[in-house]
DNA sequence: CCATTTTTATAACGATCGATACACAATCGA
DNA sequence: TCGATTGTGTATCGATCGTTATAAAAATGG
């Protein structure tokens, strides 16, 4: 069972993830290879062999990424015990992961590669489809939240997760800027302002909470 | 008065918009000078005597793209009487502005160099500071509606400014990603769900409406 | 017409990009 | 110990990056 020829001198999850680092401060176009490999540690001819190019490297760092820092933002859809306390920790914890000590701020999946130029059709889609799988999730969540009682049966989940989605990506860009993480936290708190506006039973055909999907 | 030397053989104005679409569009980075020259139409020395270097054509680029996409956006906080409908004409605009047929989606202030990697001090600066430049256009407009009276003399504009901006600023990623102009303003009709949360005068020191500045 | 000035097109500069050829080192099974 | 296999370090590949040297072209003033 013992793999053969000789064994690999440095650790692939440690590299990956100073890799990660690398794409999450830089984007992925900034990146060069001689940033990459010299915050790995390593030569290219290691990197190569152990991740097959730039690119696959960025998507192994983009699905370590999610399976670390999205996780802990996206947990509070779970966790908590109604909607709104759904929500608010979601964009709290947000607030938070964005502006960690030492790390790089905003969100990885959103400020990386924002112009989809320089980067393939997959990794182009890997992302936009992360990015909406956000939404699905709060869409979800928020469809739960019906199927109980806590919200109006008549209402569309997926324009308020659209909506709250849009402010979290909006707490990215901010990030970069420099924001704090009590400034990211009032941003969410006043997200939160709307709440009662947007999940509010209403006359149905005459006034919708959100217009169309 | 009349020039010497032989005259310039194409428009700089109309090859300074050509290349705000290619910064627009691709980014900054990854906007290669064989892309500007190409879509100038024009070669590289012509580019450099007009322009000085790709960095002062991309700042010559963005100031046109103040004088003529921002300031459509940024109208209607002068022309709408209330500050309520001033900033939600804002955030209409922006959805209008972003997604005009054959333009290049999103904000090109926001979107074309996220990573201030590979830019200089001088570029990073003003891009921070036009992003800047919108909360205090903002929050100017809401000082000026307390002082009207529209709004409770407590408020804090500074925080409310501060939430309408992250909103457009994640409009702005929400185009990227293929938005239509009808679901950004269905967004930014949530956004607005929240301005009566945001801006009902309360209790002073017991439930601030947003924390801190 | 000629000297001067400015722009033009061609061609190429050094630097850096992502990616590899190559020879050697280190492990395996037999 | 030896052939097979895999990883490592060096050195470099062709392509492309932003930028510029050069000389011809097109205007001016005198």
């Amino acid at each position: 069972m013992a793999e053969r020829g000789r064994p690999r001198s440095f650790d692939r999850q440690a590299a990956l993830e100073r890799a990660m680092d690398v794409f999450w401060e830089r984007g992925y176009q900034a990146a060069a290879m001689s940033d990459l490999t010299e915050a790995m540690g390593i030569n290219s001819p290691s990197l190569y062999a152990a991740f097959g190019s730039k690119e696959e490297l960025y998507r192994a760092a983009i699905h370590h990424f999610a399976a670390t820092e999205s996780d802990d933002i996206l947990a509070p859809l779970q966790s908590e015990p109604t909607a709104r306390a759904a929500i608010e920790g979601y964009l709290m914890a947000s607030a938070r992961i964005f502006t960690r000590p030492g790390r790089p701020p905003g969100c990885m999946v959103v400020l990386s590669a924002v112009n989809a130029v320089g980067v393939g059709d997959e990794t182009s889609r890997l992302l936009r489809e992360m990015r909406a799988g956000s939404v699905t999730m709060i869409e979800e969540r928020l469809q739960r939240a019906i199927a109980e009682g806590e919200l109006p049966a008549a209402l569309d989940p997926h324009p308020i997760a659209g909506y709250y989605v849009t402010v979290q990506q909006g707490m990215s860009i901010q990030a970069r800027d420099g924001a704090s993480r009590q400034t990211l936290e009032t941003i969410a708190q006043g997200a939160m302002a709307a709440w009662d506006g947007l999940t509010r039973p209403r006359a149905v055909a005459r006034e919708p909470a959100l217009m169309p999907r």
